[in-house]
DNA sequence: GCGCCCATGTAAAAGGTTACATGATTAG
DNA sequence: CTAATCATGTAACCTTTTACATGGGCGC
């Protein structure tokens, strides 16, 4: 199973859709942090049909056009999404775990609670790792030059910093409200 | 030419080294947004080479151990690495930015200010899509309950969001930075 | 008539991952 | 004597990208 076969799994977890309609869904909605294209949009479909976990809802031919192909999800394939979702992911991974969190709607809150937890735990340490770093190249380097290597080396840490930063607040937030709103 | 030898022409740029202590940096010290392996490693250098964009600075049998190969930049890698560095890319390509962002120290500060700047603003324009986006959303589907597919939509573009604000702060932090030590 | 939209697919090439191969030395 | 480190590389496989192919209808 590759990550394109998650991905119209987690589409058709929502509501039943033709290849071709699953393509304008990624394309318009979710581009941002997966593109997919045709060659391997199709071979997945039937892949996932051979293995039962998505089946042929209809096959309707609408007059002129060419048979439009619609596929629902099937109860295996539910389960093996949800096992998917909440197997972990490693933490350098951002987008799978956003393609996971995409689907995180089919998890039990408490297990999305544990689940967020360990993420943030993890990114946690990161944040500190990549702090003392930059703590070490400014202490003996300053002042940075902007044409020295260093300034490069310093910058993209702190870019890092800023999205460990981000991911932390972001799964603080999530925890958050599935808290208040778990009773 | 691949990003495999871009991440070589920067290491390069830096100091001159053998493939296997140009895995061994990218291995401890940018691991975190790239890996590289031995398979992409030997031909691109080799590739490189060819090119003329590196030259083979020593070739030292010490001992016992295989012959060291060092290579250094040319002239000409430097100039295709500032190309590539100033060259613009797309927003959605995280990655190859902080590549670029590693030589960013080879590019004039006024002319590094103008990229970020631009970088800025196509962020800030995501940043207010994605802003829309949410609020269609909730307004909408208010109350969100956590078992409902447009939970992990919101989560999901709530995650986009905080990326980009701390992107555009990354771009602000850098462009004010540089505009304070260009005097 | 030209190019775009719908809707399915395939082929070829480039890129990336995993594992293996050599071969000497040193640390346990 | 086993395993790890240094240092080069190759083979086989998988994934991704780019482009093409079909074919009718619709707008300009």
């Amino acid at each position: 199973m590759n990550s394109t076969q998650y991905v119209l799994l987690s589409l058709l977890a929502r509501e039943p859709l033709s290849g071709y309609d699953m393509k304008q869904q990624v394309d318009g909605r979710i581009s941002f942090f997966y593109k997919m294209n045709n060659n391997q949009l199709y071979p997945s479909l039937s892949k996932l049909e051979a293995d039962g976990l998505i089946r042929l809802q209809s096959h309707e031919k609408e007059s002129y056009r060419p048979t439009k192909k619609v596929y629902a999800i099937t109860d295996e394939g539910l389960a093996c999404l949800k096992a998917w979702v909440t197997e972990p992911s490693e933490p350098e991974a951002w987008d799978e775990f956003l393609l996971k969190q995409y689907s995180s709607w089919l998890v039990e809150p408490d297990v999305l609670i544990s689940i967020l937890e360990t993420r943030r735990r993890e990114h946690e340490e990161r944040l500190n790792g990549y702090k003392e770093k930059v703590a070490a190249f400014r202490e003996q380097y300053e002042p940075l030059s902007s044409d020295h290597p260093f300034f490069s080396t310093v910058a993209v840490i702190e870019m890092g910093i800023g999205f460990e930063r981000s991911y932390i607040e972001w799964c603080s937030n999530m925890i958050g409200w599935l808290k208040e709103n778990r009773i």
